[in-house]
Parts: structure tokens; C-alpha cells; sequence
DNA sequence: TTTAAAATGTGGTAAATACCACATACTTGT
DNA sequence: ACAAGTATGTGGTATTTACCACATTTTAAA
């Protein structure tokens, strides 16, 4: 075991460190601090490295990064290990296996740099109260948002790498920020590089793609502002 | 628009079939009622076929699948249709979408067959009451659960196709299945065909690989039930 | 049991992609 | 303006995969 001390969390303690952390939104000083006291909110601290879950095992805790930051690691039979993703001040990890029952966590989770993380048990929120506070209904429609803000970028990702082709993929996600954007031309959120890892194709590969799209007139794109010619699929489908 | 008739939802009707429904677990006949007066709940008829939901709109109810089935499609620059899950009675649509503020839907909904759905609006859980009744808190703890479960599958599948060869992604999936059940042996819930949707490759291309991959002795299988050597790692990297 | 139907495996080939090396363009700081 | 560093594009090649046709095995039905 690292360094970590246990700290169990002192409800005397000043809640306003905590007002910008998403799972706390909207909520006043008087839930935020019953919140933590019925959570029983623990704290501890990680030396860079070091892992703060491990796939294969269980949780009935979730996290929030209060400082530093953790990434979310996958490593696979052959070892080789992927970075998910990374999460920073106020982030929040965990949360979907701490609110299942008994569900085997896929990933691992480390610390990125010295951190300090504040666990949360769902205990509380498992059982079914017969009148519920208004902090547990404000935590729990919190997490409801995060999750289905995090289910919304889950499920777009998916849908654009689901085609066996760059181009495909490529379509796939253009045609979702049109949607998104009401638009024909728009910026997207992205370098090369960064869009080649989301939709999982080699940064060259996708670069010639791309080139190939716009001589054909499908696609202009300048850096990373896209148009997309309008009706395209009303030319291969006359 | 097509033959669906608006029926606003009448509080006297009997409560008893709506009972099986994962949205409505856990609550009495009482919070059931409150529900769905306070959702607006309201059903609606559609004909094989039609549009239920289009991509590029929004909306601000969820639906419950009462009776027949609706399908949720996806159609691309090209026109390409591809049906993304098939949601039968009991199951629930749009939830993300209605959960958070003016999302713009990338899928379509449709008819898979004459169906009758309860549309909820969501509107009562966006605002924060001072004091929550036991059927909302229920209500958003139950939408909490089944986005979860949803946030696990997404994810899961997010990083069973994340590799870029085959090999890589049977894999990943097979060590998730690995953890999950905490064995070197097991049974896979598809068959060959449906384990190539979901890891998004061609069939005959995936029974080649497998085929390689025994060959190599990383792996055994027969039909749907698959092993996997203990420790790859560790001989691959001493 | 026999037959049909479905699921799975295999071979061959064209197409797509990853990967490498490197050229060009753009950005930033001095 | 210049240089250094970063981002992006291109050419060539080996690898991987999709796709087709078809063999084999397994399951279901008659």
C-alpha cells in the first residue's frame, strides 16, 4: 500500500471548495454538507503512479478528483496499455460501477501526478427511502446527468467508428456535427491526430483520406473548419 | 403525419401492466399514478415504418415501448441504413436525449412493426423542487440505473473495438469476459456472425483469425464457448 | 434416418490500411 | 525576419482485411 491516509471527512469542514464540482450542482451549503456526511466522503491522497482501482476487482465507491489529475487505463492480454482518459479538478470517475451492483471494473485507474481524491460510497443511494432528502434527490439527478452526458459521447463514438472504412468514418462524424450544428460548414473540436485516435485510424492514413474526399468534391476542409457538400446523398441516390 | 392518436393518460386507468417496466421499478401503485400524471405521460399508435423520431431533432420525452417494437437507425451522408439496437416492450428510447437541454438526436426511431408507446416528459426532473416526492426521487434513481447500465455496455463495446486488428479487438473482448467472470473459460453470449457486428469486422475474417489464434495456442474455443491461455502476458513479455 | 437449413471454416484476390520516411505548411518565440 | 518546433500532407510498401465462392460441420425438421 502507497502513502494514502485515510481521512475521514469532517462535516465541520468548509463546503465551498466544493461548489464547482459538477456532482454537487445546485446544491445549498446545508445538503452539500449532509451529502458528505451520509456519502461517508473519505480522503485520500496517491503518489503519481501508483493505482487507485484495478481492473478485475469491484467498487462501491466512486471518485472525485480534487487535485491532480487520473488517467483511465486499459491493458490488454499481450500488455499493452491505452490511456481512456484523463481527469482533472472536479472530474468524477467511477461512478457508473459504484452505482451497479458487484459490476468487475474493464480498466484500471492511476494516479497521473500527485493527487488527492475524495471517495464517495452509493450506499445510500441504493436503498429506497420512503421520504427522500433533498440532497439525496439532487445527488442522484446529478449523477443523472453526468451519466447521460457521458452516455451521449459513449454512444456518438461508437456510432463513428462503427464503419469499416475511414471514409466511413469519417461521414459518420461529419454528418453528426452537421446535425449538431444545424450546419454545412463548421469547426471541428480536433487536430489530425487527435480526430485519427477518436476514430481509432492512422493519422497518415486519414490525412490521404481526407485528400482523396476533397478532390472528389465530397468534403472542403481548411485545417480544422469542414464543410460538407449539402444533399450529397440526394447525387448517389438520384 | 400518420394514424397516431394523442391519448392523454388517464390517472383511473389501472396500473397493474405497467408494473414489469424497469422505469417504474420498485414503486407503489400510488407513486406509479403520481408518475405518470406528473410525466404527462401520454400514448401514442404508430404504424409499421414510420418515424417515431428523426435525427437532427430534439425532444423533450422519453418513450416506453408498450406493445410491438421499434427499431433506433442510423442513416448516413451516403444513405446507408444501419439499425443500431431493437428496443421490444418494457424497453425505453430517447432517455438521454430527454434528460439533457436540447440535444440534437443522431438517430432515427422507427416502427419495426404496429406499436404503441407511452411518451413521459421529462420536465419535472429538470427543475430542482425544495421538497422531492418518494415517486420522483424513485423515478430519476431508476432512469440512473438504466443509464449506467447502458454508460457499462457503450463503454465496454468503445473498447472492444478500439484496436485495430482483429486480433485485437477478440482480445479485448474476450479478457472483459475474462474479468467479468473471473475465468480463463467461459461462454460468450453470440454467435460468430453477431461477435463480427459487434466487433465491427467481417465474419469469415474473424473465423480466420480465430482459427490463427488457436493454431498459435492463445486461445481454444469451440462453437460459443472460448479459453484463454492463463498469463499470455507474462510469456510474451518475461 | 434423411433432408434441409443454418452456422462455421477456408482459399484466393482485390482493396484498404498501417507504417515508415520525408516533404511541406503553419505557428510560435526571439 | 528568422529559426525551431509543431501540424499536416504524400509516396511507397508490407500487412491486414473485406469480399466472394464454396467446403465442412452442426442443428433442426420431416
Amino acid at each position: 500500500m502507497p502513502d494514502d491516509r485515510d481521512n475521514r471527512f469532517a462535516s465541520e469542514e468548509g463546503t465551498e471548495k466544493y461548489k464547482g464540482i459538477p456532482l454537487f450542482h445546485g446544491m445549498s451549503p446545508e445538503e452539500l454538507s449532509d451529502s458528505l456526511a451520509h456519502l461517508d466522503a473519505r480522503k485520500r491522497s496517491y503518489r503519481k503512479g501508483t493505482f487507485l482501482l484495478r481492473a478485475g476487482s469491484t467498487t462501491r465507491c466512486m471518485g472525485i478528483v480534487l487535485s491532480g489529475s487520473v488517467t483511465i487505463e486499459s491493458t490488454d492480454l499481450c500488455g499493452n496499455c491505452t490511456i481512456l482518459s484523463h481527469i482533472g479538478p472536479g472530474g468524477i470517475f467511477a461512478e457508473t460501477y459504484a452505482c451497479l451492483e458487484k459490476e468487475v471494473l474493464l480498466v484500471d485507474v492511476r494516479a497521473n501526478e500527485d493527487c488527492v481524491i475524495l471517495f464517495l460510497s452509493t450506499e445510500c443511494i441504493k436503498n429506497q427511502p420512503s421520504v427522500p432528502e433533498s440532497w439525496q434527490y439532487k445527488l442522484v439527478r446529478n449523477l443523472l446527468m453526468i451519466s447521460a452526458r457521458k452516455n451521449l459521447l459513449l454512444s456518438g463514438r461508437s456510432f463513428h467508428t462503427a464503419s469499416r472504412t475511414i471514409r466511413g468514418k469519417v461521414l459518420a462524424y461529419l454528418h453528426s456535427i452537421s446535425l449538431q450544428t444545424r450546419s454545412d460548414a463548421f469547426d471541428i473540436p480536433f487536430d489530425r491526430q487527435q480526430l485519427a485516435d477518436y476514430l481509432n485510424v492512422d493519422r497518415t492514413a486519414l490525412s490521404k483520406e481526407l485528400g482523396k474526399m476533397k478532390r472528389e468534391g465530397i468534403i472542403t476542409f481548411r485545417r480544422n473548419h469542414f464543410g460538407i457538400r449539402p444533399h450529397y446523398m440526394d447525387e448517389i441516390f438520384p
